[in-house]
DNA sequence: CATACACCTTGCCCTAAGAGCAAAGTCAAT
DNA sequence: ATTGACTTTGCTCTTAGGGCAAGGTGTATG
């Protein structure tokens, strides 16, 4: 039997975390003296703690090894569905961890030239433009939060077919306009949209509006900067909102390779302020 | 004045983020509505936001980028040491889980033939030796768990002097004992060794002892799984500890690019159990 | 003008995976 | 018997907010 100072040092965890471990009933000490509370553990738990830290570091939670050890086997085919996962998982992350590291570089890049990493909000332009009567071909919908993707694609799919089926004609690319701005728990109320020519049924009346557009390149975490500047420049000239935002999106999304291919236009309908202070 | 809601949706944060961001004086909104507590922030707000959201991603608690905030200089000098802190921490992260991906494409490979994830152990040999007597010239010290590599650096530096100066003879790669297994808050004792031939001021007596013996390719992570087995092997066979455990470092840590390559030897001195049960 | 409904407030508890500390009990060797 | 190392439980603390409830506001509409 191994006293938890001697399992602690064997497998480099903290005699704390042993004691969690149990706590969570994760592994618990293969004997407790009933009088003293001392924990002894076996030779076996030695390696069910090898397989604990193996699976930590690919990124499972304790309560998921917990599943996963309960199930007992270690050539199972849930096991190996479960790291497969953690892959992707993992894989995703590390994508995700090398764009940071870019755009890290940069801003160290600009700070070398005395530029502020706030500099690039200056480089985006805001612009007022007239936006003509259109006729939109339109699917209205409340979409969660990480299945935009989805609903982008089944909602346009239709779209597309309904453009084809009734020989429409497309005048502009997609268009997704957010009636809610506000993340419920139902979701956004997101309506996805095709300007075609002809009036038929399924189409609504677009209205003639103000807005305020900037066209953006890059991903769409890159858009916060956009609604940002276009908010500032409405203060500033004396606008304010007047309807739903809406985007264009100039290029396809799931048709992108890089990220920074992807071109977007945002549009912020406007009207003048009553009070230009 | 923009009201918590669209500035929660301009910038894509929380309102909870934001009442706690106030909470925690990261990001006071600029009015506040004395009679009904309403918060109101400014354009330059969303501005200050945006940086935190930047921050953020590249690693920064809360708390560290209050810190930068409240300098307010973002030409800064200290920024950029930050950043370029950072920036070191999260290519070494990224490369961290690379080596974690390897891992378990290696486990996946393993499980699609029917191998446990586990398997790996069983390749680990543990033999008995008996290991002679010899002189060590050593130094011994506490160390710190994060710094070991600088104190091998600089304590083989010194060895390595003496035997030079001396024109000592040296019988075996460097060694490290680990005189507590312990870690506390001074950190391990350690003492850094090189068996030489000639006995001289400064070198000790290493008295011949049993000892279980495992050669380890790989980083040092993988020590653990070693201890393991050997531990078991004693267990098995009637033996435990009888003295410090000690590592001999067959490839110099700091001259080898890949960690595959490190080779250490694991010895593990050990006597026949009284009750061998 | 009343009312509905969206919006905002504070206050409370909850998260994951332990770390740190204190007071008290236990073990083994001298 | 004593010392010093080891172990126990119990308590609080950590990060960056999320969820929920009860109650107060703002404003657009009938």
């Amino acid at each position: 039997m191994i006293s938890i100072g001697e399992f602690s040092n064997i497998c480099k965890v903290s005699t704390k975390t042993l004691r969690y471990y149990a706590e969570i009933a994760l592994m618990l000490p293969d004997e407790v003296n009933p009088e003293t509370g001392y924990r002894y553990y076996s030779i076996k738990q030695l390696e069910t703690m090898l397989c604990i830290n193996r699976l930590k570091s690919y990124g499972f939670s304790l309560e998921e090894i917990k599943a996963i050890l309960e199930n007992k086997d270690l050539q199972d085919e849930n096991l190996y569905l479960s790291l497969a996962r953690k892959e992707k998982e993992l894989e995703r992350r590390v994508r995700e961890s090398e764009k940071t590291l870019a755009q890290l570089h940069e801003d160290l890049a600009d700070l070398k030239q005395g530029k502020s990493i706030m500099s690039y909000l200056e480089a985006i332009e805001v612009q007022l433009v007239e936006v003509p009567k259109m006729y939109l071909l339109s699917l209205r919908k409340m979409v969660q939060d990480g299945e935009f993707p989805e609903a982008y694609g089944s909602c346009f799919g239709k779209l597309f077919r309904k453009i084809a089926d009734d020989k429409l004609t497309m005048l502009a690319p997609p268009m997704v306009l957010f009636h809610s701005a506000e993340f419920s728990s139902l979701g956004l109320d997101t309506e996805f949209a095709i300007p075609i020519q002809e009036y038929v049924t399924g189409t609504r009346d677009f209205h003639p509006r103000l807005c305020l557009k900037t066209v953006h390149q890059g991903s769409y975490a890159g858009l916060s900067s956009v609604y940002t500047k276009q908010r500032a420049w409405a203060e500033k000239e004396g606008y304010e909102s007047s309807d739903a935002l809406y985007e264009v999106y100039v290029t396809d999304p799931s048709q992108v390779s890089n990220e920074r291919e992807l071109i977007t236009e945002v549009y912020y309908p406007v009207k003048k302020s009553i009070l230009t202070r």
